[in-house]
RNA sequence: GGGCCAGUAGCUCAGAUGGUUAGAGCGCACGCCUGAUAAGCGUGAGGUCGGCAGUUCAAUUCUGCCCUGGCCCA
């Protein structure tokens, strides 16, 4: 027997030290191979090992698909497939550290090319990576300590831009571990990067295509503004920064121009926005009121009057009351005149011809309401997000929109302008808000103050800046002009959950507005606009560098020349800032020099891009082939927040590009009618904690993979009795909070390894209490120095991110070596069961654990119960068929004495059937993408096999000999296992593999396919589906599990056995059909004989109960359907039943007058009755005789003392076939019949020689034991034989 | 604040086009089995199907409102 060392070795331990081990280091510091010889060699099959520890398998496993390049095998197998499957590969960002999120992502995108790769579909599997955009020049500023914009440009854009691509790679080991590791298959080596030349160039085609279609345009977009960064922030990056805030909350008073006696009364929450104030919006159909004030008349909503009365704790008595529509076009003075003198009178042409004032006007708006403030908006186009739309539509009905200015007062930095004067100018807005409140008191302005609480963004990366929203000028696609093409297109995509299509995303495509694609930042794709010095309306968006270079020869010399000087310098970042800012090239119209714009573009357009920039198309040489090839996807699948991502991106880039003929203009073969780029999409939800609270880093509330994968093991600060919240330490035990001991799987008590600073691990008791924060472990001071750690600076108030990275000597690794980690295999699996994927799942170590426990665990048994009795047998599915290929029903039919189906017994037809129904099953599920329903089918299938097929096969494979039952058992057997292995290769690709590997490679190592991945998918055996018989065998289970309930009730062992069973079918179609399944039944209950009894037959055991069908009678009878239910109930059930048996039919009297039913509108349920030995349910009621006679109790005799020898054989740890001698005394009763038995329990415990009396041997063991009162003393030896 | 999703046994999840006894697995309790044995099997307890109204002969299922969690958006 092979042994394994169950404990990690110390020099392990100190190399953890550094962190996490790498797979790599982990598995090299395990010695094994392959197949590891665990028995004899002649065996057919490898035996299965006890222990079960799959990250050593699947270790295996994975050298194995190295070694023999396995999935380059599979993509070369289909390579001239007809069939193409396309998938693209969503790009993740490698600056970050891949996550649960990650593993459930790649696991639902690694099945269905595993599928239909095994169905024959050539599936092209290109990774990629997300490179561009903030979170890595966020990341890059970090580590360069660079606060702002002001610091990169200080820095350098040039080196800022190296330092990104750097960056981007930082954790791609740690991804290209885990991707291998979880057995996700995709081309890493052929990786699409969205910063590379090709692709940008690309994406620079693209965007081209779309500004001579005129869906690029230039305009202001209010933004959230970072300004102390000089950055707008991504809807994304501002959600992530909402806090609670208490801000001023002002209302200011606007004097009418024509009758400054009375006011506009405006609120708002920014009061530095007030300077920039432009119109005030009303609704048209509120009512105002004119109130009296002291010496000043305000206008206000009639609504919100007393509110604000409330307020200022004054009386606002009402003088009049004005519709909204009234206020239309009143002019009002402004609170802080620095434009007011300059623009007072400056004049709007309407389109109609009319003229009015630009400025300070009252004007309608639908965003009014009455929740807050007046009912009177204050309007400043150049921050509100509805200002600015409200200033749009202004400008839209001008004739001279491009005189009218947009009033800024601040700068980009966040800062007043100079002309708002001393205390104010220059100054950062939020601070000056005090100074401008003061301000309009003193020149009486001011209504109210106060201070509002509510929700305001601030920056994700700086928490204490916060956000401002500004208009800032930006670059857009049009994207509204074609939304109805985007919506079609949408309506035709396969979304899984469904919901998505009409919901979430449907519903963002219907309040779709232009995508702002502009960034004004450094890291991305230089957005390829280029302006001309002479004539600003001359623009050219070249497609390429070459392109640019036919215009300029000498274009980017500058970079060639730097090249020339640094040949490190990667050729990408020619087409990046700052290299691609000093192209220059004349106008093709004048002739004049022509500058790029400064932005880079939105990162997700780079994603959208996808579909044909991972080939370069259309400038690679051969990128259009390939693509063509490749467009649309069939299927892709991302999480739920991709919405708006890469969904969204996608689709939009693909709408706008590829409509009909730009795909005929570029060659396409066949016009793509939508949806594309994609035309099924599964959007998965979050993985959460077990307690469905979101993972998060910092909280500490996440399983990290490698516990998952690896080894059971965490990181802990150090701390002691001082800050142990009152916990006291004593020597040997570690405390942890509770938390953590679930997140590990393990109970209070459990023995652990720790190790610290010093290389050896020592065993510890662990404990768990509540009062602890995670991460953190008590421990006695005896043990700290024992294991050379201290407790660090930070004490218990560490946070949990920083453990890992923690000083060796201030943590302790706390791993669990008695039992290994699940495994790959159980993580995909957990993935795939434990939920549909769209719903957030919990996940957890235990969690993962069950899901193993629940189908691989049990499939392994099964292989494992198959191997044992193979080996024993001599089964060899080869035999007489060396050269066999394949799997199918009809080479295993070609097997060496395989019976027809047709002519096995019926659990082997049962088998067979269950199992082709699962082959159908789990193939339509797969082809429709419901992988939770074909996870829930393969469970069922492997349940059924180890819950009942092999246990009721179990005698068959323990007879002696070779019958040709024994055999047909082996078959079924076999074809079960050897089927569900390639069920389960898309799911669980390495337990497959190794059942694959022993069942199938073994006995044909040259004829069969390498490896499960490159045998062909189960195909359905019609021949083997018998669906009467699955409805048959479910009654046979139940009517079994009905007579092991009364034997619980009753007390009567299984073991002894009884005369006979009644049973009592509630269905009687069914009794016929049911006499062959008696031996089952027999063998199950243990009992003599199965009656088969009519209904009349049965004695007062059982009960009938009488029912109205309410879904027949329901709706004929209404409201009567109660009485009816009344009446039955206290019929006479049985004399109803006969008569409804005898006359088809019944008459019921009811309250309002009598009713005839027939026997479809009546449900009748048989029952046990009270005091029986019996017991019932749907399918019927079973009734034990519960008489013993001697003869009975004989048998159970016999049985008890075959159980014994068998314990005695097991106690004595004996192989399976090994001879013993036995000697057996005991009482009079025993030993005769004992004497009567010999040869069978000879044969049974596999007897040598079987005495009954003395013994003449001396025996290895003496078992004195009494059975029923009846003294008995067993005696064993291993015979030598 | 708005939208979408979810809420069913201690846990993880099924299910029901509205039909009167709501299921499974795990866990727990009790027991069985002992040639899959650091396994296997059975039985049982455990649910006002998130809450409140409404529609209906009948609601866990449909409708409305509310609560909780998650995501997206403001």
């Amino acid at each position: 027997m092979a042994t394994r060392e169950l404990h990690v070795p110390t020099e392990t331990l100190a190399r953890a030290s550094g962190g996490v081990l790498s797979p790599v280091e982990l598995y090299a510091s395990r010695p094994f191979t392959m197949r590891e010889p665990m028995a004899d060699r002649k065996n057919i099959f490898d035996v299965v090992r006890t222990e079960i520890d799959c990250p050593r398998d699947e270790a295996a496993i994975l050298s194995f698909w190295k070694e023999h390049d396995i999935f380059q095998k599979t993509l070369d197998a289909r390579a001239e497939s007809p069939r193409t499957f396309v998938f693209y590969e969503g790009p993740p960002t490698a600056n970050g550290m891949p996550h649960n999120g990650h593993v459930l992502t790649r696991v639902i995108k690694d099945l269905f090319p595993r599928f239909k790769t095994m169905q024959g579909w050539n599936v092209p599997r290109k990774a990629g990576w997300d490179t561009h955009g903030l979170p890595v020049e966020v990341e890059v500023s970090k580590e360069l300590r660079i606060p702002d914009k002001a610091g990169i440009e200080a820095y350098g854009i040039e080196p800022f831009t190296q330092k990104c691509i750097e960056s981007v790679f930082r954790y791609t080991s740690e991804w290209e571990t885990l991707t291998e590791k979880i057995g996700f298959w995709v081309d890493l080596e052929q990786a699409y990067v969205t910063y590379h030349k090709s692709y940008v160039e690309s994406v620079w085609w693209a965007l081209s295509n779309l500004f001579d279609k005129g869906l690029l345009y230039q305009g202001h977009k209010v933004v959230w503004w970072w300004a102390q960064g000089g950055t707008a922030l991504s809807s994304h990056e501002v959600g992530q920064g909402w806090k609670t805030v208490d801000d001023p909350s002002v209302f200011v008073r606007l004097p009418l121009r024509d009758d400054p006696s009375t006011s506009l009364v405006v609120w708002t929450t920014t009061p530095w926005t007030l300077p920039s104030n432009v119109y005030v919006a009303v609704d048209l159909s509120f009512d105002y009121v004119i109130v009296r004030d002291g010496e000043h008349k305000l206008i206000v909503a009639a609504e919100l009057r007393e509110r604000l009365e409330t307020s200022i704790k004054r009386p606002l008595e009402v003088l009049e009351t004005k519709k909204g529509k009234d206020l239309v076009g009143l002019s009002y003075i402004p609170p802080f005149d620095i434009f007011y003198s300059e623009y007072k009178d400056l004049e709007a042409k309407g389109k109609d011809g009319t003229t009015r004032l630009a400025f300070w006007r009252v004007e309608p708006a639908s965003f009014v309401t009455l929740d807050t403030g007046t009912g009177l908006v204050h309007v400043a186009p150049a921050f509100g997000e509805d200002d600015h739309a409200l200033h749009r539509s202004l400008l839209d009905t001008y004739e001279n929109p491009s005189s009218i200015p947009l009033l800024c007062a601040i700068e980009p930095d966040g800062k007043f302008i100079d002309a708002m004067g001393e205390g104010v100018a220059k100054r950062w807005v939020k601070d000056a808000d005090a100074d401008l409140i003061k301000a309009l008191d003193r020149r009486g302005l001011l209504v109210h103050a106060e201070t509002y609480r509510h929700d305001y963004p601030f920056c994700w990366r700086s928490d204490d800046d916060p956000l401002i929203q500004m208009a800032r000028p930006a670059w857009y696609i049009r994207t509204t002009r074609e939304i109805d093409k985007a919506k079609a297109n949408n309506r035709n995509i396969h979304w899984i959950p469904d919901h998505i299509k009409e919901g979430r995303f449907g519903d963002f495509l219907e309040h779709n507005v232009d995508w702002a694609l502009s960034r004004e930042r450094y890291w991305g794709t230089p957005l390829n606009v280029w302006v001309c010095s002479q004539d600003p309306e001359h623009k050219h968006a070249p497609d390429s560098v070459a392109a640019i270079e036919k215009l300029n020869p000498h274009a980017f010399e500058a970079f060639h020349a730097a090249k020339q000087k640094d040949p490190s310098l990667s050729d990408h970042l020619m087409v990046h800032k700052p290299w691609v800012d000093n192209v220059v090239f004349p106008c093709p119209s004048c002739g004049a020099p022509m500058h790029r714009v400064p932005e880079v573009i939105d990162c997700w357009f780079d994603s959208g891009c996808m579909p044909f920039a991972q080939w370069g198309f259309p400038h690679v040489p051969g990128s259009l082939a390939r693509f063509d090839h490749s467009f649309p996807a069939d299927f892709i699948s991302e999480a739920i927040d991709q919405t708006r991502g890469w969904f969204y991106s996608l689709l939009m880039v693909s709408t706008l590009v590829f409509d009909e003929s730009t795909q005929k203009q570029m060659g396409l073969t066949r016009v793509r009618p939508v949806p594309h780029p994609y035309k099924a999409c599964i959007v998965l939800g979050h993985t959460c904690d077990k307690d469905g609270k979101k993972e998060s880093k910092s909280k500490g509330n996440y399983t990290p993979p490698e516990v998952i994968l690896d080894r059971v093991c965490m990181d802990f600060a150090v701390i002691d009795d001082a800050a142990s919240r009152g916990l006291q330490s004593k020597e040997g035990e570690a405390w942890i909070a509770t938390a953590d001991l679930e997140g590990l799987d393990l109970t209070d008590g459990a023995t652990v390894s720790v190790s610290g600073s010093s290389d050896e691990a020592r065993p510890f008791v662990l404990r768990g209490s509540r009062k602890l924060p995670r991460r953190v472990v008590l421990l006695h001071e005896a043990d700290r120095n024992a294991l050379g750690v201290e407790v660090g600076p930070l004490g218990a108030n560490v946070m949990v991110v920083e453990v890992p990275r923690l000083d060796r000597k201030y943590r302790v690794t706390i791993e669990d070596t008695q039992t290994p980690s699940p495994g790959a295999d159980a993580f995909r699996w957990f993935f795939y069961a434990s939920s549909p994927p769209w719903t957030n799942t919990r996940h957890s170590l235990s969690n993962v654990r069950s899901a193993q426990k629940e189908f691989q665990i049990k499939l392994r048994n099964v292989y494992s119960f198959f191997t044992i009795y193979a080996n024993i047998d001599g089964f060899d599915p080869s035999e007489g068929i060396a050269e066999w290929q394949g799997l199918d029903a009809a080479a295993l039919a070609s097997g060496k004495a395989v019976s027809a189906i047709k002519d096995r017994p019926l659990l082997d037809r049962w088998m067979l059937s269950e199992l082709a129904l699962t082959v159908r099953d789990v193939t339509s599920h797969l082809e429709a993408y419901r992988v939770h329903e074909s996870a829930l089918r393969l469970i069922d299938c492997v349940d059924a096999l180890s819950n009942w097929y092999v246990r009721r096969s179990r005698e068959r494979f323990w007879a002696a000999g070779f019958s040709q039952d024994k055999r047909d058992a082996y078959w079924t057997l076999y074809t079960s296992l050897t089927t569900l292995a390639r069920l389960c290769a898309p799911f669980i690709p390495f337990f497959a593999e190794e059942i694959y590997q022993n069942l199938v490679r073994r006995p044909w190592p040259a004829s069969q396919p390498l490896s499960v991945h490159l045998c062909q998918w189960p195909e359905l055996d019609e021949k083997a589906v018998d669906e009467a018989l699955s409805v048959e065998m479910k009654a046979v289970r139940d009517i079994v599990s009905l007579g092991l309930q009364v034997r619980t009730n009753n007390r009567l062992k299984v073991r002894q056995p009884l005369r006979s069973v009644d049973v009592v079918l509630a269905n009687r179609a069914l009794k016929d059909r049911m006499k062959a399944y008696e031996s089952l039944i027999r063998s199950e209950l243990n009992v003599h004989e199965v009656h088969w009894l009519d209904p009349g037959q049965e004695g007062k055991e059982v009960v009938y109960k009488l029912k109205p069908n309410f879904r027949a009678l329901g709706p004929k009878l209404g409201k009567r359907v109660q009485e009816a239910k009344t009446a039955l109930a206290k019929a006479d059930a049985g004399e109803l039943r006969t008569r409804l048996v005898t006359d088809g039919k019944i008459v019921l009297d009811l309250p309002a007058g009598a009713i005839e039913l027939g026997p479809e509108e009546i449900e009748i349920s048989v029952e046990a009755a009270e005091g029986f030995a019996a017991a019932g349910d749907a399918v019927g009621v079973v009734v034990l005789h519960t008489t013993l006679d001697d003869a009975l109790i004989d048998e159970g005799l016999e049985r008890e003392c075959l159980s014994r020898l068998q314990a005695i054989r097991k106690e004595l740890n004996l192989p399976y076939t090994a001879r013993i001698r036995v000697a057996i005394d005991g009482s009079k009763r025993l030993r005769r019949i004992l004497a009567e038995a010999k040869t069978r329990l000879a044969q049974e415990v596999l007897a040598s020689e079987f005495l009954v009396g003395q013994a003449t041997f001396e025996p290895e063991t003496t078992k004195e034991a009494s059975i029923d009162g009846e003294p008995i003393v067993i005696r064993v030896l291993r015979a030598s034989e």
